[in-house]
DNA sequence: CGGGATCCTTGGAGATACTG
DNA sequence: CAGTATCTCCAAGGATCCCG
């Protein structure tokens, strides 16, 4: 997923901007979260990803802090995920991203 | 890399699109070929990728439509690679990907 | 429910060598 | 130059079990 740049336009914020989300499950988590938090649980199924990989996305993402991690001490317990202010700014990839995937993909 | 989605959400549009280029690399060839057709060898050069990888993820653009391949029969061989039509339409992902990379990445 | 730990499998990617 | 062909390897990801 996050992986490291090696060419010679390794430099370029697209790069690094890509290093960050050009990954499929974190383009949907990030939609996912676009309109408001969402649950574990939810994401899982909605991804259609195990729990592992999810996790692993997750802990990244709130490493970059794109996403904010909010647990809630219930029983059973509840754990809320929602995008930064910084993840809010991913909001126009996930559009330009719709834009093409609707013109241009079908089913 | 172009993988196939398995979540309740897989007919969005934005899971399509990001089915096809939520890669790091198909995201750096797309921004490489954003102002005009570029070689092989540049290409290859830029993403600092090996020939094996680069050659697969052309292929993939090129099965979707996204890439075009020019072949000049000269010695020796030249290959310009180019977006297509429907491949500009991923710019304005680019885009929104260097603005976010220009306002939060550093270094 | 939301994970962590473990085992296991696969294919994706590097390195190298070769060719039209 | 622009690939293809092999071999190898490691790490990403699924499956499973367990726990607070």
């Amino acid at each position: 997923m996050s992986s490291s740049l090696h060419g010679s336009n390794a430099l370029c914020p697209v790069a690094r901007g890509a290093a960050l989300v050009g990954d499929l499950y974190i383009l949907l988590i990030v939609r996912d979260l676009a309109d408001g938090s969402k649950r574990f649980g939810e994401l899982e199924e909605s991804l259609g990803v195990t729990a592992r990989t999810l996790t692993a996305r997750l802990r990244m993402l709130e490493t970059e802090q794109i996403v904010e991690r909010v647990v809630y001490p219930e029983i059973p317990p509840r754990v809320e995920y929602s995008l930064t202010i910084k993840g809010r700014d991913l909001l126009p990839v996930i559009e330009a991203l719709r834009q093409f995937g609707e013109k241009w993909t079908h089913e």
